[in-house]
DNA sequence: CTATTAACCTAACGTTTGTTTGTCTAAGAT
DNA sequence: ATCTTAGACAAACAAACGTTAGGTTAATAG
């Protein structure tokens, strides 16, 4: 009955950490339908049945990258949102958070943005529940904030998100970069029409 | 030589209005990859084969659906942008046009936002074009406007479009209506924060 | 009435998909 | 030195995919 040994020590020459990088970026740029498991495979150096060793399915692979991307986003917001010495300079920094986040290439946290819910059914419960997880903090800060009364806070919510998440389609390295976006956004907020 | 009558007059049982329908609606709520030709036919009523007499590929079938999008979507803007009376109001009614045109249930527009930019790479960049197209009028729109200076005059456009296109993933009928949020994201903007 | 053709259907094609199976290799434990 | 097993490979599977080919029907034109 083996080691006493609780870890999972997963071997020094395991490639998991690159199946899951090539997954999470093929899947953040393409989609979950559209990147196919050989596509994977390929981005990761080895052949199509070999990820099957690490996943059972191409669903439980998009729900492990899912839940380290919600890890990731979560506790680099956090950290945001503590440099905020009042609630509107946290939303503020949460806002600029997010946008370096989403649009930050090496992480995983685009997948969130990238597959459409529906595409993966057997988990989509699953990958809702660890997005409104995320989405939480947001709601938090703004119901925190001293807003016009004419304004609905959660419409606000989903505002300011829809127009952080769409700026993954439209974003080119090379012009802004992540932080002036983010500030921007902020600053068309603060500024009345 | 046949007949002198120019018009491509189609005959009156033709299911090409059907199959069009039902390709919109199915890549508007599922996207493109994710439909099939399968889906598509049945939905429509027919065989998958039969899809073939109207369109050559799936791709051709996206772009047709496509430019009726476009169409009917910049008609009805063209429409809500005359009863502006000023850059202002114009600007404010586009807002609210689109936010109802994406979310009308019937209408082709939300598959300008429901397939992904090269999920068609064949036709990629005419589908880029037509939706420029689109745009163009907001652009417009925004360049007549009177603005705060450290507003970056193209990131409003986007952050506006993106925020509204967004819409469709947490729309759901019973609650506000179109109307009532296209409205509120005036009011956001308007608002100083 | 006959010839034509628009608009489908039925049936299959070849390819790509996610996945399974069995085998091999090398590293750590005994 | 031997055993075990994590971690990969090679090859194939069945299902689903976009697409094609050929036959059928019914409306229209002459």
């Amino acid at each position: 009955m083996a080691s006493a040994n609780p870890n999972k020590q997963q071997r020094s020459h395991s490639r998991l950490n690159a199946v899951l990088d090539a997954g999470a970026m093929l899947f953040a740029t393409r989609g979950y339908k559209a990147t196919t498991m050989r596509d994977i495979a390929s981005q990761a150096g080895m052949q199509p049945g070999s990820l099957y060793y690490h996943f059972a399915s191409k669903q439980e692979l998009l729900q492990a990258i899912y839940e380290i991307a919600v890890e990731q986003a979560q506790s680099r917001l956090d950290e945001a949102i503590r440099s905020g010495k009042n609630p509107q300079a946290k939303f503020e920094e949460a806002i600029v958070c997010h946008t370096e986040t989403m649009l930050d290439q090496d992480n995983y946290a685009r997948v969130m943005t990238g597959v459409l819910p529906g595409d993966a059914p057997e988990i989509e419960a699953e990958l809702t529940t660890l997005r409104d997880g995320y989405e939480d903090s947001f709601r938090r800060l703004i119901r925190a904030l001293k807003l016009p009364p004419k304004v609905d806070r959660k419409m606000l919510r989903l505002f300011v998100l829809g127009a952080i998440n769409a700026t993954r389609t439209w974003y080119a390295p090379g012009g802004k970069t992540p932080r002036q976006i983010g500030l921007q956004i902020v600053e068309i907020l603060k500024q009345p029409l």
